[in-house]
DNA sequence: ATGCTGACTATGT
DNA sequence: TACATAGCCAGCA
């Protein structure tokens, strides 16, 4: 239609729709597992956009810290990654405090306490290496 | 639109 | 095992 007018995103304020999927996530996290990165990005549908899963939780707003389990988002090797190292360490005893263990070099046994959601259906999508070439 | 940043990751050495 | 590198992509200026 020509005087149709733009989508226009009604959206009144507050975290963008993908900080606010990804925040919806991570509630889900039951005390003493944790989730990496780039798992929170499948199971809502991004499966390439782990860095911005990091800057969501980045800019979890204050209002939200006690009701959005942050601390149990880890990378993919198993270490609290945060380019400060005070928060890091907060994030340690936070999981400490629910029994989540770390060895001797600061990582966590994923194939211990990774958790994944039941039932639940991954975007299945093609591997790096298999999209690349041509 | 364009360019940059970064709580990421898979891959290669 | 550890480090470097190159993709990746949402948000923001």
């Amino acid at each position: 239609m020509p005087g149709a007018r733009k989508p226009v995103p009604p959206r009144a304020s507050g975290p963008p729709p993908f900080h606010r999927l990804v925040y919806a996530m991570v509630r889900r996290v039951p005390r003493g597992r944790v989730v990496t990165y780039g798992q929170v990005a499948g199971l809502i549908g991004h499966p390439r956009s782990a860095r911005a899963v990091g800057t969501a939780l980045q800019s979890l707003p204050r209002t939200l810290v006690d009701v959005v389990p942050w601390q149990r988002v880890m990378s993919s090797s198993g270490v609290c990654s945060h380019r400060d190292g005070f928060w890091a360490g907060v994030q340690r005893d936070l999981l400490e405090q629910e029994g989540v263990t770390f060895d001797a070099r600061g990582r966590i046994d994923l194939r211990k306490f990774a958790w994944a959601p039941r039932a639940t259906r991954s975007a299945k999508v093609p591997s790096r290496t298999e999209t690349r070439s041509r």
